[in-house]
DNA sequence: ACGAGCGCCTGTCGGC
DNA sequence: TGCCGACAGGCGCTCG
């Protein structure tokens, strides 16, 4: 499910709490049920319960894909991968059939952690810096600028879309926010990271931005079973609209496969020349 | 340093 | 109705 906006919304509304659901923020862990033991990373399924109960949680934010969850002494971070999400609940419903995680907490609620595909991951630990240490910047950020980008492409020979959506380049990007970035720079997904010029990075880097913040102010991506509550999908201009005509100029939005992902663009807006460089 | 291929999993959808 | 392949907001691992 999750890129960015989507893992952000996510983190606000256990942070604030909205109609349906109370925040999370004082809420002591009472206990942890492990319900797919491949779904924790670390620590190993005897320790992690232990450890985990008797915490409080303190603050929830995100850093990348990753929700950091801050506790009393360690901290839990959650990568949602591909079908994850979170739900609050109360104590006394049914445990939901995609439930991996289940936290229960003071005051007759829970954190079930859902995730069909079962590919998502838990981390609980004293030093988050091991796991996150790795990533990129936050593009949102005041560091993550025209040209550090311009940096990072030029010093690579490497596809604009792969490496856009590598997590040690930019923190955050995943397949949808991708593509639409790309059409709103019009820049061809196939370009050669060492060809983009100055301008054009500084284009590419206004649209992801863009593009992001655009999702956030929309609560995400709803595009299937998988995440609800957000519709930026009503925004999107190439994603999954292979065929379709473009919003910009009417030309069919095509689809093709570059590592493995389904990949839309515009073949006018977004010129291939120059992918040989 | 890079890209391609595959594994990890379950669910949905369209075609026959 | 049932079966079968394609496909899905991710990422880590091999192998050239």
């Amino acid at each position: 499910m999750p890129e960015l906006p989507e893992v952000e919304t996510i983190a606000n509304n256990l942070n604030a709490g909205n109609r349906d659901q109370p925040s999370l923020i004082g809420r002591e862990i009472l206990r942890a049920s492990l319900i797919w033991e491949r779904t924790l990373a670390e620590p190993g399924p005897n320790e992690f319960p232990e450890r985990i109960a008797g915490q409080s949680i303190l603050s929830i934010g995100r850093r990348g894909k990753f929700l950091r969850i801050q506790l009393s002494t360690d901290v839990l971070l959650i990568h949602l991968r591909m079908s994850g999400d979170l739900r609050v609940e109360s104590g006394a419903a049914p445990i939901g059939k995609h439930s991996r995680l289940i936290l229960e907490l003071a005051g007759g609620i829970r954190l079930a952690f859902v995730d069909p595909r079962k590919f998502g991951r838990v981390w609980l630990t004293a030093n988050p810096d091991s796991i996150l240490g790795g990533l990129g910047p936050e593009p949102l950020d005041d560091t993550f600028t025209p040209q550090a980008l311009f940096e990072a492409l030029r010093g690579r020979r490497r596809q604009l879309k792969p490496l856009l959506m590598d997590q040690s380049i930019i923190a955050g990007l995943g397949n949808i926010y991708t593509d639409e970035a790309l059409h709103q720079a019009r820049l061809h997904p196939l370009l050669t990271s060492q060809s983009i010029t100055f301008e054009q990075a500084e284009r590419l880097w206004r649209s992801i931005r863009s593009v992001l913040r655009a999702g956030i102010q929309r609560n995400g991506t709803s595009i299937d079973w998988v995440y609800q509550g957000g519709d930026y999908q009503k925004f999107l201009r190439v994603y999954g609209r292979s065929s379709q005509p473009c919003v910009e100029c009417g030309a069919p939005i095509e689809r093709i496969i570059i590592g493995q992902r389904s990949t839309h663009f515009c073949p006018y807006c977004q010129p291939s020349s120059g992918y040989q460089d």
